[in-house]
RNA sequence: GGGCCCAUAGAUCAGUUCGGAAGAUCGCUGCCUUCGCAAGGCAGAGGCCGCGGGUUCAAAUCCCGCUGGGUCCA
């Protein structure tokens, strides 16, 4: 595929063979004719460990800063790292490649990218490849990818192919790698809906870097097919490198793994902590963790493999290292989860730094897995080590990568969550060993299995252990995630593109920018439709951005109709009314004044609530979702515990010190560049604009106020808003918070209401407000205990109406006590089961009243089916009843028939006891 | 965004399948035993069965809605 576009003149001149891989059957480029292999795993070993490639060592930190320093001096303009939660994008959530960074504006043409050509060192994190994670030597779940990245445009060319693949092989050289050691793979990449050549670059056996050269777009309509998919060129065609500094690092100082490269100290920590062997200058140690290595990328296999385990004990003792295969297996399986959890440790690090807040959603939920996942490997290990003490050192380790001003929140999120994973592990330790004491022939349902982990988060690892505490043999399937997985499959929502029905029209004017405080507007209609008009111009805000539409009308000479909702299609804005104006018309439109100063208001008050909430609650807070209304307003926000009622209180005072300060609020279109500069990424709290000019609203220019990117109406002023009052708050998900408010007229009347509501009770109660938390709970109790009295007084009350219905009517020996008595069900029990606990006794009775409820009984000797009579009784007071054969209970819907439900009875038990 | 689960005494939970008088264990209080404590024995207190509707003669139990919490997946 592509195999044109791989021919370069810097190969030519180079001298470069194309040769085909004998293990992959991919083609290559090589300074070595005889060259067989692509020099990528695993296809070949890593050649590189034990014996550096570099001319010198380089640490991250010296890698990174040569990297960028490189392409700095090769007119790369050099940008911070993104933060790693993308919040820029809707599609994905965290940063896996340097690239996301651009993407989908800057990489689609839409949006010029921030430098061209530019060089990042972007923070990546990848969880695809977890279970991988210390089972091999070079997984990692967070790293550091290098870009270097041009966007060629057909008036605006910067460097392509040629250029790209030359740096590439002059950086190599400069540090000293020996230039036949470097092959270049023809490597066709496609993904995200855009495809291209691609070029690998294996230096013995590690891929170090990939250059992509991204030049088409999936299209329907395209011409080049790619698996089975087609594509045609694209305009924009950007040099999309990556370079895995931890890579590069790794081959300078040939460490057995890229964890013994990368985070020594925290491996030394782990194993000093929990009494851990790890003597990584012993000569058998380290040789044992190369070979390891080695094999495993050949293989593509671990430490539970015979083959692996048989070939690597060989290769061992060829070099007088005699150990035997169990010994190996168990020390690569513990220091599989040493490395696993500095990986991981790590990631964490980054994640919680960055402003990731644990959730059981979206992104937040790979935090908590992480989490869970490294507290799970602390235990199982049985290390005494907290994940504080690893986090903290990590963010020590790399304070030149992670942001260390907001370690006090990353401790605090850390303690909550430990305490939470302690808790849950303590009730489903409960709910296991329940389970497993109900068992009824010692095993374990896969079912019960798979519903554990999925409803209650506990892993079938502690299943395990619980059950062999208790000699109960539990299975684990090989595909256990797979069946996981099954369970969840549902089908897959189709999301609904609508495609526009109104083409070729020109974009309607918005003038509700423009003119903000005007309340009316003429226009022309420039499309009709049944129940929709297109006109040229508008005041109408169409729904966006959380605020719902205006409403108003729209006049002609003849006749005036309402609109009912007015929404957005691209660059139309369509008026939804009730009635029709035809095409060509000149209408006059109103809004709905009342309606828009309360939504422009609370859609002001929203701003001035986030930024309180920013201040008192910290800067992870992050606006999730908003939507404002005409009596109300709510933001969510991120955050990862319960908003108290004191932050409550200090917000609201915040929002509405704003709001008294009368600060003039602004609107500004900005370039997205000189907008993202001066107010960074928390613009997009509602989103991102498509768009290379974005409408930015701040309050006040001081970057502590807030600042966002928004479309929506704005006063002009805080002080507008009014008073803004929390009306309550809500955790609509683990990690984020809901806060509902009101502002301006809606806040009186909130306030109002709530009074009403607190008069009412008082009114109630007869008593003033301040007296009312203590009269309800006097209330409360004193109602309790009338209730236990009442209870008391029934059971002498049962005793009495005993006394008084004896004695009763004998029917051939037996006893039959019957009556009409004032008492409920409790007591009607209560009173049948004193008389029937003595004596051969039929007990009958029926409350009196309104509502029927009969109580019939029998005393032990007798053979009567009680429920079967109460049954049939029953019938006569349009009832039913049950109960058990000795004492029935039932009742009915017409008190007339009590009577006869009583003589009713007495037939049926005078014949079975015939 | 899509699922699943839970809410009963101060705590941990039975009871919900199949509607018929609200239970166990620990803890608490008192008494017995002891010089005292622990342990043991006896007795007792402690429940709007999360909230609101519905079905039913009857709901902790069935149905619907809400609130609070847990958990898995993308």
């Amino acid at each position: 595929m592509f195999e044109e576009e791989y021919k370069l003149d810097f190969f030519e001149e180079k001298g470069y063979f194309r040769r085909q891989c004998t293990e992959c059957g991919a083609y290559f480029w090589t300074l070595d004719e005889d060259e067989e292999t692509c020099q990528d795993a695993p296809c070949v070993e890593f050649d590189f460990i034990g014996e550096p490639v570099t001319d010198r060592e380089f640490d991250l930190r010296e890698m990174r800063e040569y990297f960028m320093d490189f392409f700095s001096e090769r007119g790369h303009t050099p940008l911070e790292r993104y933060p790693v939660v993308a919040r820029w994008r809707d599609d994905v959530f965290l940063v896996h490649a340097s690239i996301y960074d651009f993407q989908p504006h800057a990489t689609s043409g839409q949006v010029k990218p921030p430098a061209n050509p530019l060089v990042v060192s972007q923070t990546c994190i990848r969880l695809p490849d977890l279970d991988e994670v210390g089972r091999t030597g070079k997984h990692l779940t967070s790293f550091e990818m290098m870009g270097h990245h041009s966007f060629n445009s057909p008036n605006n060319f910067v460097y392509w192919k040629e250029e790209t693949v030359k740096y590439c092989h002059e950086m190599l050289l400069d540090i000293g790698v020996p230039e036949k050691e470097i092959v270049y793979k023809e490597h066709p990449w496609i993904g995200g809906g855009n495809a291209g050549p691609s070029l690998e670059v294996n230096v013995k056996g590690l891929e170090v870097a990939t250059l992509v050269f991204m030049n088409m777009e999936k299209d329907p309509d395209g011409d080049i097919e790619l698996e089975g998919d087609m594509y045609s060129p694209l305009d924009l065609n950007v040099v999309d490198t990556g370079y895995g500094v931890e890579r590069w690092a790794w081959i300078s100082d040939g460490a057995p793994t890229i964890y013994d490269s990368l985070f020594p100290e925290v491996i030394e920590y782990i194993c000093t902590e929990g009494d851990i062997d790890h003597p990584i200058d012993e000569r058998w140690y380290r040789k044992m963790l190369e070979e390891y290595t080695k094999l495993a990328g050949r293989l593509e296999k671990d430490f539970h493999d015979e083959i692996l385990l048989k070939q690597l004990q060989e290769r061992l003792s060829s070099m007088d290292i005699d150990l035997v295969k169990d010994q190996i297996s168990e020390k690569l399986e513990t220091l599989r989860y040493v490395y696993t959890i500095s990986d991981h440790s790590k990631t964490i690090a980054l994640m919680l730094s960055d402003g990731l807040i644990p959730s059981n959603v979206e992104e937040g939920y790979l935090v908590r897995m992480m989490i869970r996942r490294v507290l799970r490997q602390i235990d199982q290990i049985g290390v005494d080590i907290e994940l504080k003490e690893l986090v903290d050192k990590q963010l020590e380790l790399f304070d030149d990568v992670l942001d260390q001003s907001n370690r006090e929140l990353v401790f605090d999120i850390l303690e909550i969550e430990v305490e939470k994973y302690e808790e849950t592990l303590e009730r489903g330790k409960g709910l296991v060993e329940r389970e497993l004491k109900e068992l009824e022939d010692d095993e374990l349902s896969l079912e019960s299995l798979i519903d554990f982990y999925d409803t209650h988060g506990i892993h079938p690892t502690i299943v395990k252990e619980l059950a062999e505490d208790q000699n109960i043999d539990v299975h684990i399937p090989e595909n256990f995630n797979s069946l996981l997985a099954e369970r969840h499959e549902g089908k897959e929502v189709e999301k609904q593109t609508k495609t526009s029905e109104y083409p070729d029209l020109p974009e309607t004017t918005p003038l509700y920018y423009l003119e903000e405080n005007e309340k009316t507007f003429d226009a022309v209609v420039i499309h009709s439709d049944e129940g929709e008009v297109i006109l040229d111009q508008t005041l109408f805000y169409p729904e966006g951005g959380g605020q719902p539409s205006d409403k108003g009308t729209l006049s002609t000479e003849e006749s005036t109709v309402p609109v009912k909702h007015v929404r957005r299609e691209g660059g139309l804005i369509i008026h939804e009314i009730d009635g029709n104006i035809p095409k060509g018309e000149t209408v006059s439109g109103r809004i709905n004044w009342e309606r828009r100063m309360n939504l422009t208001r609370h859609h002001t008050a929203t701003h001035l609530v986030i930024s309180s909430a920013r201040k008192v609650l910290g800067k992870h807070i992050w606006q999730r979702g908003a939507q404002k209304g005409v009596d109300s307003a709510r933001i969510d926000l991120s955050h990862y515990k319960r908003i108290s009622r004191e932050e409550i209180k200090e917000i609201e005072k915040l929002a509405n010190q704003l709001a008294l300060d009368s600060i003039p609020v602004t609107k500004e279109e900005l370039s997205r560049d000189e907008a993202e500069d001066r107010f960074g990424f928390e613009l997009y709290q509602g989103g991102v604009p498509e768009s290379d000019v974005i409408r930015v609203v701040y309050i006040s220019d001081q970057v502590d106020y807030d600042a966002q990117a928004c479309g929506g109406t704005h006063c002009d002023n805080t002080s507008e808003v009014g008073a803004i009052k929390i009306k309550n708050t809500q955790r609509i998900q683990d990690g984020v918070e809901r806060i509902v408010f009101t502002a301006g007229m809606a806040t009186v009347e909130e306030i109002q209401k709530q009074e009403d509501i607190l008069l009412e009770t008082c009114d109630a109660f007869s008593v003033s407000t301040s007296e009312l938390p203590d009269t309800a709970r006097r209330f409360f109790s004193e109602w309790k205990e009338r209730g236990k009295q009442l209870d008391e007084l029934k059971k002498y009350r049962a005793i009495a109406v005993a006394e008084e219905l004896l004695p009763g009517e004998d029917i051939n020996g037996v006893e039959v006590v019957k009556g009409i008595v004032d008492m409920d069900v409790k007591g009607m029990l209560s009173t049948a089961e004193r008389l029937t606990s003595e004596g051969k006794r039929i007990v009958l009775l029926i409350s009196k009243g309104s509502d029927v409820q009969m109580v019939f009984s029998r005393s032990d000797d007798l053979d009567i089916d009680m429920s079967q009579i109460l049954r049939e009784a029953a019938k006569k007071v349009n009832g039913g009843g049950g109960g058990s054969p000795k004492t029935a209970q039932g009742g009915g819907s017409k008190p007339e028939g009590k009577d006869d439900a009583l003589e009713e009875a007495l037939d049926l038990i005078k014949k079975e006891l015939n």
